[in-house]
RNA sequence: GCCGCAGUAGCUCAGCUGGUAGAGCAACGCAUUCGUAAUGCGUGGGUCGGGGGUUCAAGUCCCUCCUGCGGCACCA
């Protein structure tokens, strides 16, 4: 007898051993044509795998995350059974279940090309009308790995081979192809259903690592049904359309060219939209207590031997070198020359901590391969500083950091922020002892500020671990933007040190933080994040005044002027089109507000408000629209400043 | 940096097996003064990414370099 318990804790009885399909038969003959899978005592297995103890089984269905990871896997292995119809010789080596599909990595002398996705896609949809059984067996672990080496799948062979000891050998055969498969599998191929396609053909290293043989990745999306698939899509074309690249040549921001690869030209409207960004976090810095400073962007090599860049950064510096002989380095980050900053004078236990901030604009010679836009570049700014600051107070510099970055962000449109921590890298300086201080004191100052956070090993910088804030794109990509690291390391190499309480020397901790990153990347996020419809406050042209006839054009100048005194950035737009145009040529370029005026506007005083995206209009006394506007187009923190002192003259006249 | 793909007018793109470039939008000009998402007519605009080669002839074929795009690797 065995005895199974469902997930609504009711029990059945079996005369032996049963299977997750006799189950579902048993409780019904829709869920026995739903099921894809089971979870046996919480461990997912194959639909058909006999079940012979007690155990708590529940099924699982497309509907489940769980089932729908299953549909993507099993597409992976249809697609590498086309491939090895197709092309014969093709070597398989791993192919998992991804966020939004799957892929299959293939070991082949002759490239895929763009055409062998639709065979290739074709083939598949012939194994699935198949509707081969596919069937779960255990191997021995040794005569696997001959059988793997006789058939020339070598890749199998290596994996098999580096399985950890205890673990069970599993192939999975469909039809007459197989492969080795932790599994669970569907029951049969044709379960796979239709919603899937093969989207893109890229290189990937052997075990994600540069130094072994590129194998070639042919990608898939793959969904529980076609509607899910086609609203994918769907999504992709909408994604496209805001892609930050697409949108900055549209809306006139900015553009690259290669002449200066990986550099941004920022045209009027972008560097509007730029100084806006940073003249709002030039406030909440020194609103934070911090101090800003400027230094030097060509800068001795000895400077960076002593640091330890020029040791452990060199490969992503750009360098020049002087008629004698001298070699500089273009600064690729800000934190020595603050150090150098910090160390003119003394310092006293009573300047910590000292908050020193640079809108630093550097540059790294990064990987052709790796820039993208705006959010990954070589010459870039940070919106950077350095809190040096004692032992004793990180833990209350990084919760102040923390609750500051929060604001920033929420002020800047986004709400949910992930947290990563990353400890010692393997390339690093400084002793072993100095890190498990550092990284203890960050931990203990992450859990002070409340913060989740998920380890991230190995990847702190070299001197020392860091908190990586962590945004999500429009198009669901993840793109770390602020970060706080903790370093004992600099401060000793440059021999940073302040008076203490006790009149001896110590040496300062450093905290390196950003809340925007650089404002390139922030800004490429920023662009997708709203689709280019910026909030007012941000929006580069704020509003377009245009006229209906010519004879509203001198109220129409003065409408502006008025605007442009309220702090609004204002265009006048006099041209002799009909307001049906302008307001379609406008709306395009996501102008916030226009403010139409025809001749009853001009005789009236009054102005048409016409919102972006809102299809109505709002009729108001020129005086009145200016009171709004003005106060509509204020920078968050300067709004809230309002509403406090006008909550405050309130108070005052009750008083 | 590696693998694959691409580069034709400001933008989006067409140009079959080689015979000397085309559309829409944009721009410009003229007319139109028209009340909330496209007024009409007309005009100009291209070393077909750079270099080299094959050919009587190259946007089209070959080589090479550059840049971009999608991944991978990298991302202090």
């Amino acid at each position: 007898m065995v005895a199974i318990t469902l997930p609504d804790g009711s029990q059945r009885q079996f005369d032996g051993p049963v299977s997750g399909l006799d189950i579902a038969r048993d409780i019904g003959p829709g869920l026995a044509k739903a099921a894809l899978a089971c979870t046996v005592d919480g461990e997912m297995w194959d639909l058909t795998r006999p079940i012979e103890r007690d155990a708590s089984v529940s099924l699982v269905t497309a509907k489940d995350e769980a089932g729908l990871e299953l549909i993507r896997h099993d597409a992976a292995h249809v697609m590498a059974e086309a491939v090895q119809e197709l092309y014969p010789g093709t070597q398989v080596t791993i192919g998992p279940a991804i966020e939004t599909g799957f892929y299959y990595d293939f070991a082949r002398n002759e490239p895929f090309t763009p055409d062998d996705l639709g065979k290739i896609e074709a083939r598949m949809r012939d194994i699935v009308a198949r509707d081969e059984a596919i069937v779960r067996e255990v191997w021995d672990r040794d005569e696997a790995i001959a059988h793997f080496q006789e058939i020339g799948e070598q890749y199998k062979a290596e994996i098999i081979a580096d399985l950890p000891a205890g673990e069970p050998i599993t192939v999975y055969r469909q039809g007459a192809w197989k492969d080795l498969c932790r599994g669970p599998h569907l029951p049969s191929t044709g379960r796979l259903g239709t919603a899937f396609k093969l989207t893109k053909l890229a290189g990937a290293y052997w075990r994600g690592d540069a130094r072994n043989a590129q194998l070639q990745r042919i990608y898939g999306t793959a969904w529980a049904t076609d509607k899910q698939l086609k609203e994918y899509l769907h999504m992709l074309e909408e994604a496209e359309k805001r892609d930050h690249r697409r949108l900055g040549r549209e809306m006139g921001l900015f553009h690259l060219q290669e002449e200066a690869q990986g550099a941004v030209f920022w045209h009027p409207k972008g560097w509007t939209l730029y100084r806006t960004v940073q003249t709002y976090m030039r406030r909440r810095l020194e609103d934070a207590g911090y101090v800003e400073v400027n230094t030097p962007s060509v800068v001795d090599r000895a400077l960076w031997e002593r640091s330890g860049h020029w040791a452990k950064f060199r490969e992503n510096m750009f360098t020049t070198q002087t008629d004698d002989e001298r070699v500089m380095a273009l600064k690729p980050m800000n934190c020595p020359g603050h150090v150098q900053i910090f160390r003119q004078g003394i310092k006293s236990y009573r300047d910590l901590p000292l908050r020193m901030a640079e809108f630093g604009s550097c540059h790294r010679n990064e990987a052709s391969g790796a820039l993208h836009g705006l959010m990954r570049v070589r010459a870039f700014v940070q919106d950077d500083a350095h809190i040096f600051c004692t032992e004793d107070q990180i833990v209350s510099e990084t919760k102040l950091f923390c609750d500051l970055l929060k604001s920033v962000y929420r002020d800047l449109g986004f709400e949910s922020v992930t947290v990563k921590f990353s400890d010692r890298p393997e390339v690093r300086a400084g002793a072993d002892e100095t890190w498990d201080k550092a990284e203890e004191a960050l931990k203990a100052a992450t859990n002070a500020a409340g913060l989740d956070w998920t380890l991230n090993p190995g990847e702190g910088a070299f001197y020392g671990p860091k908190l990586e804030f962590v945004l999500r794109d429009a198009i669901g990509r993840d793109w770390q933007c602020g970060t706080l690291q903790v370093d004992f390391v600099l401060p000793d190499r440059l021999d940073a040190e302040y008076v203490g309480e006790d009149g001896a020397k110590h040496r300062p901790v450093m905290l390196h933080r950003a809340i925007l990153g650089t404002f390139e990347r922030f800004l490429g996020i920023l662009i997708e994040n709203t689709a280019g419809r910026f909030p007012l406050w941000l929006a580069p042209v704020q509003a377009v005044v245009a006229t209906i006839t010519g004879e509203a054009d001198d109220y129409v100048r003065e409408v502006a002027a008025a605007l442009g005194r309220a702090g609004l950035k204002v265009e006048t737009d006099l041209r002799n089109e009909k307001i049906n145009y302008k307001v379609r040529e406008h709306s395009h370029a996501k102008i916030p507000v226009i403010v139409v005026v025809g001749k009853r506007e001009a005789e009236e005083r009054t102005v048409a408000l016409r919102r972006l995206g809102g299809s109505s209009q709002e009729v108001l006394a020129l005086d009145d629209a200016l009171n709004t506007l003005r106060m509509q187009a204020l920078a968050p923190d300067l709004a809230r400043l309002a509403s406090e002192s006008e909550g405050a003259d309130q108070r005052d006249q009750v008083a």
